[in-house]
Order: structure tokens, then sequence, then C-alpha cells
DNA sequence: CTATATAGGACGGATCCTGTCCGCATTGTC
DNA sequence: GACAATGCGGACAGGATCCGTCCTATATAG
């Protein structure tokens, strides 16, 4: 082990397994004298990852939580727990995540070595069966090909299925994923239209980057987060919810603080509640009331 | 930026935001010369991490899939992402994946910064209503404690729920988590009884390490693996299910793949098969057939 | 008290690293 | 077809770094 950098991945590796490490055991694993550790332990405490020492026979050195994230060095079997997580994650559309969960797969996914791609289709197929009736089936692939596309800033065609079932064929330019009251949308150029769409990732097809880069173009309106805001609005809920719960409203507000967002809840008295809300499906309205699994009068 | 370690983590940090970067504009980020740069690129393909590489005016380095997984360096938020969808991966306790999940969540949970636990905690609440229903709620700390404890070698106390709702406290030593049939459970030296025991992690409550280190021990048995197989058996299923579903049996193998241990399935014809299988809730019977979305009929 | 841990200073020789040259190959654009 | 921007890699030299080998101090479990 002549590099020092690639010692250095490989004591934080063993570090991550979350077990105390005497400093003779690393030396040896190493190949290095304990003094070359103890000086490897400093460093790693000076890049701002927290080493904690115990001192003592029953001592030694374990990774703790410090001010930076350290890099994660993961086995196999872990990385496939990670994308298949992810997927998940991703496909619970969690507004508070947005696309980081999408960022975090297309990482993973990038670097994951051949031998694991196939254990991921088939384990994240298994998993799906789960998650069915979970909101509208979001397929992960289109989701991190277009994430992807967006960071790449790389041509996209897609297949693009209307209400009405028709499917058309589109070439875009992809800029950004957002997830919104549980549904993916892609805000992209429509080359052909020639203006800026956005359009809803579960009715996307078969995406293809061109490998053709994207032009640099100004902001739909100027201002990226204002049109989200606005394309938002547009996909407007159709339906809407005026419920009385009968729950008292600190309870219901712990409870919903994961569909909370765009609905009111005012309190009615000690044990019951009202709710406004909308969605724009109405299985994931009605759904999202039984979960709570409380009395409930629908106005 | 004078440590070439740093440098090398920064750039590998740089290379995964999955685009491709220009060796001039990574030689101003890493404040060092093109030649430099690409000596970097030169050591981590030497370290086993692919780094492609384009030439021409829109050419540029970006990271591949290599024989290697390579240290992932995360955002906060995509950390955040990952911690989340692990914890929705134990939940599933998907047996293929088994304590890989609980591995890597506690990996990444140790070293998670503060600014973000208290965010794991609320976002991990509010996932947790949508999964409701699917098994017996295990508390995902339950499963890094323990799970931890086990890998650092640490006894634990706890309180263990029986059947009639005793609550009892426990003194112990974990060896080793086990997923079976959607359950989590626990095998370990009870201190108390002074024998091995298996519990069932939805059942622990408020386990906390004690920090005494755990005696090495003779596996049960003499071998650990032979021991889970007999644990599995006695932690048998209660219910059994013969069911002829309305499905090809190519097409139910496939939807089937996650709760197909321990069950058959044989075809009837073309459009039919034959579903033996068991589990320890009724409850999860019969969503595992529900969920299919086929006529079914019970034998 | 003793054994075993971490912590860290001092020193010297071997090694490595980096910038600056250089010529070369490849590719997209004008 | 010319040009410019990109990657590739050899040679060299001065300076920085690294690492083993001493040493002592300090904390902790048994």
């Amino acid at each position: 082990m002549p590099d020092p950098t690639l010692r250095l991945l490989s004591l934080l590796s063993l570090l991550q397994t979350a077990r105390s490490w005497p400093g003779g055991e690393l030396a040896e694993r190493l190949d290095v004298t304990r003094r070359t550790v103890r000086r490897d332990v400093e460093r790693l405490r000076h890049l701002g990852y927290e080493v904690d020492a115990a001192q003592g026979p029953t001592g030694g050195y374990r990774l703790a939580a410090g001010r930076t994230l350290p890099p994660l060095l993961f086995q196999d079997d872990e990385a496939l727990a990670i994308a298949i997580g992810l997927r998940v994650a991703a496909k619970l559309a969690l507004a508070d995540l947005d696309d980081a969960s999408v960022r975090a797969l297309a990482k993973v996914q990038q670097v994951l070595p051949p031998r694991l791609r196939h254990r991921v289709r088939s384990l994240s197929a298994a998993t799906s069966i789960w998650l069915s009736g979970q909101g509208p089936p979001v397929d992960a692939d289109v989701l991190t090909t277009v994430g992807l596309a967006a960071a790449h800033h790389e041509r996209v065609r897609l297949a693009y299925s209307g209400r009405d079932g028709h499917v058309q064929h589109r070439h875009v330019e992809p800029v950004q994923l957002v997830a919104a009251s549980r549904r993916w949308y892609l805000v992209a150029f429509d080359l052909d239209r020639d203006d800026w769409r956005t359009f809803r990732v579960d009715r996307i097809n078969s995406p293809t980057p061109t490998g053709a880069r994207a032009v640099h173009r100004e902001a739909p309106g100027g201002n990226l987060r204002d049109y989200l805001e606005k394309a938002r609005a547009q996909m407007a809920p159709t339906y809407r919810a005026d419920v009385s719960l009968h729950l008292p409203v600190r309870q219901a507000r712990t409870l919903l603080t994961d569909v909370m967002a765009d609905s009111t809840l005012t309190a009615e008295g000690e044990e019951r509640c009202r709710w406004l809300s909308h969605s724009d499906t109405l299985d994931w309205l009605t759904l999202s009331i039984l979960r709570l699994g409380c009395e409930f009068d629908v106005h």
C-alpha cells in the first residue's frame, strides 16, 4: 500500500464498519507502523471527519458524526440496498426531499458496477408490488434518465402519452425535475413546439438521450423558481376535500405532515378538526383520509 | 488545496455530479495545473475507478461504472434521501437484502452531521404513514441500535413485550439481525437466561447499549448459519394458504418474487396456477394475494 | 500497580509531488 | 481544410512530504 491516498480511503472504509479498531490492528491491515496510523487519523480529523478515540486496553478508533459528511464506502449489497431504497423514496415523491433522491440515485447508479445492475432491476421489480396503489406508477429509470439529462444538459427524445392515450414523440431539453403533490414533473424546452413545457413523468416513455448538448437558454419567464410555482399551480388539483376529522388538531397535524402542503387544518373543538385539502386524483384523497384511521364527516 | 488526498476527494466529488468536466475547469476549481489534473485522473483510474474521457472541444471527464464502487460523496439533502430510503427499505424487510439495508443505514447514520439528524426523524415519521399496513411496524432506530451493537460487540439492555403484553427487561449480547418472511429477528445471547435467544425486533423497546464489550462466544450449536435456519423454522408460520390464482404461472412468478421464499407455485393449465404459501399473520397473506389484483379461489 | 491504549515531538533519509516544458492524437466548428 | 479546444503522456528539477524509528506523557481496564 504505497499510496497514502488509497491508504486513507481504506482507513475510512475500515472505520465505517461501525466497530472500534485498535491502532495496532489498523497498522497491520494497512501495512504501516502505528505512528503512521496516528498521523493518518490526524489527517482525517484535519479533513473535517470526526474520529473518536478511546484510550486504555479496550480503546481504539471509530468514526463519529462530524461537521462534514465523509466519503461513504459501501459493500456491494449495501450499495444495492441504497439503490433500492432510493427508488422507493423516489416513488413516494416526498415533497421535502424533492429531487434529492433522484440526484442521489443517479449518483449511485452512475458508478454501480455492471454485476449489480441486473440485481437492482429484479429487486426493484419485486418491491414495486408493495408500492402499488401509492400514487401513479413512476419508473425510476425514467426519472434518473431525464434527471441525468437535465444535469448533463443533454437533449432527450421521448414518447409522451396524452390524456386520451395518444402517444406523441417529443424532442426536448430537460431542465429540472419537480415533485409536487406526489407527482413528478419535468420542466423542459420542447424543441418541436419551440417553447417551454411541463411534462408529467409518469406519462413519459422510453426517454433516450441523444448525446447532443442542450443550448443554454434563458429561464422561462426569466426566473425558473417563479415558472415552477406557476407550473405547479397549473398542474392544479382537480378534486377538493372538506372533511371533519374526529381527531385533536395537534394529532392530525403530526399525522398529516406529509400531505399538509397546500392544505389547511383548523381546530373544531377539543376532539375534532376541519381539513381543507385538494389533490388531482380522487384515490389519493380518500387514501389519505382512510390512512388516518379515524372517524370523519365529509362536507 | 495543498493536500493531494483532499484534492482527489474533491475531484471525485466533482466527477460524481454526473456531468462532464473539462480538464481546464477542474484545474481551476482544484487550484492546480491541467497537468496535475491529468495525473490525478490517472491516479483515480489506477485505484480502480473508471473515468471516461472525451476528446475534442466538447470533451471532458466523467465518472463511469468501474470494477470497484468508488467512495460516494453526497450533499446534505442527498444523504437525507438515502437515510429515508434505507429506513423504508428496512421496513419492507426484503429477504434478499437481509441486513444489508440495516448495515448501510447504520453506516450513514453513524456519520450523519447533527444538523441532519432531526430532519431524518421528522421525515421518517411522515413516511411511516404511507407504509402502515405493510407488515408489523418496526422502528428503524431500534433496528440500527441493535444492529450496531451486534457489529460493535456491545451489550444491550432492552424491554421485550411478550405475547400477553407483559414487558420483560433483558440484558443481551446481540450477534445477528435476520429478516425472515417480512419480520426482523435478533439473535442474541441472553445474559439473564444464560442461553441463546431469538427476539422479534418489533417487540423490542428502548434498547440501550451499555458500553460493555460482549464476550466472544462459541456460536450457538457450533454454527451460526444452522442455528439461524432452525430459528427461522421455529418462528414458523401459523397460517397456510392454498389458492388458485387466475394468472399464467410465469406472470405470477414475477409478481411474487418477493414472497416466493418457502412457497411453491405450480401451473394449472395456461391461465391459472396454484400457490401454496404460509405466513405468521393472516393479514399478510390476504394482502399478498389482494395485491396481485387478479381473481382467485381459496381451497 | 501493570499492561495496553492513544497522543505527539524530533530527526533524517527516501520518496513523491508539482509546475513547466515538450510533441502528439482526436474531435467539433467555422 | 484549417483551427481551436480537448486529452495523453514523457522528461526534468526543486521543493515538499512522507514514513520509520526513536522518545515521553497520559488515560483506562483489570
